[in-house]
DNA sequence: CATTTATGATAGCATTACTATTATATTTGC
DNA sequence: GCAAATATAATAGTAATGCTATCATAAATG
């Protein structure tokens, strides 16, 4: 078992790194508390000698584990959609049906995240809040093209990968499924932050997780297949 | 017929500038040349310096303008909110089915812009890149709340508004209407961004624009009503 | 215990995002 | 046609940012 776990460890891309983060115990310090920080004051009032004074350490030391806070905030996107995919992964095991995994995989997709503490130095909660606030801020750039071929979002994009293969099971013919997911995963992180921010643009629906469910209904609807728990 | 225009002339919110930029020669310079210089490095490398030397003339003076660089993003945004919408009120007017009316808007919001030159010193095309590419750097920020009291994004939300009455006329009993045209929108914005730079995130399909179809489909699949067209 | 490696402290530099001041055009109202 | 108001330009300055470089010291390793 644990072996099963140690081969799943989240293996980021080690170009995202001067050094990895996960080697030393300020390494993990950096990334815990950079999370607490642009969590708190935001990805553009996030400096690296902020970080330095938060953790007692040195700006000059931060920067010899990340060429910059672009990468900072590359790596922790990375790491984020790696553990999604092992959610995924974990959560869909043993179920053969399509259709219930398919269920599965868009409620982990696109429900709310809460702390749960499988990992020491990462606030899976606070983590969550920053990709849906920062992480386009991580390919919408003009070093896109550069960084892609340098694989920075091949988490990202195998991910929906996986879950459209899923749709494909399904409807072998639906024509958009990797279009279908990947507007369903951002479109889900766009609606959490209007819900807290824009109420206008979102409908809440008391006594349910209208985002889950709007997620679900929309996206069977379109691959023409019934929702098993509908 | 005049008066109808100007009635319709853009009117951005009188607080996201000091100087209202359509007042004078030196205010339009600043409006059309920020928009080629975004477009051409990107929202973060673009300063009030640069776009003086641009256009000969002084970065204390696009001051008096623009408080700063980020309430000009939010005046070039707010100005395609508010031509967006007008597009629509003029392309759907004397249509009367719902369905077809909604078909149009789907199009409109979510097709490729081209230059139109309706307007002479903004060039809708570089505009469009810009929205997709650095909008949500308007609202993504920890000022949101703020900016929303200041009715930053007022003409954002009356589109979204406009699109999903349209819905309910059609579906009185759908529940997530303003969800679903946000996530449309946002969601073909992201679309257009990745076909270009992530395409394993799209499923282009040769011989029709996938994101006008794609986008047309899911929304009259997720209402429970037939699109026109098919 | 000698040497490599990791961290800390300090300094420095070009650029950014502004603000302030003063000078010069340009418009306008009479 | 000219004074007064207004808009723009030129220049300088400031604190903060996003780094890089250097040197000293501490910790780990062989």
């Amino acid at each position: 078992m644990q072996d099963l776990f140690t081969s799943f460890s989240l293996q980021v891309n080690n170009r995202v790194y001067i050094k990895n983060p996960e080697s030393s115990a300020l390494g993990r310090k950096i990334v815990e508390s950079s999370i607490n920080l642009i969590d708190e004051v935001g990805f553009e009032a996030f400096t690296f000698r902020k970080l330095g004074l938060e953790i007692h350490s040195n700006e000059a030391s931060i920067y010899r584990y990340f060429e910059s806070k672009y990468k900072l905030l590359l790596y922790l996107t990375s790491w984020y959609w790696c553990w999604m995919e092992y959610r995924i992964a974990f959560g869909l095991a043993n179920i053969p049906a399509p259709e219930e995994r398919l269920e599965k995989a868009i409620k982990l997709l696109t429900e709310n995240i809460e702390l749960d503490g499988s990992f020491e130095h990462i606030n899976e909660y606070k983590l969550n809040k920053i990709v849906i606030a920062e992480s386009s801020k991580s390919y919408m750039t003009k070093e896109v093209d550069q960084n892609n071929k340098e694989g920075f979002f091949a988490g990202y994009k195998q991910l929906v990968g996986r879950v459209s293969d899923i749709i494909l099971e399904i409807n072998p013919t639906y024509k958009y499924p990797h279009m279908l997911i990947s507007t369903l995963i951002e479109g889900a992180h766009h609606q959490r932050f209007f819900a807290q921010h824009l109420p206008r643009l979102t409908d809440a629906v008391n006594g349910e997780d209208a985002i889950i469910e709007f997620s679900k209904e929309a996206t069977f609807k379109a691959i023409g297949a019934k929702c098993p728990t509908k």
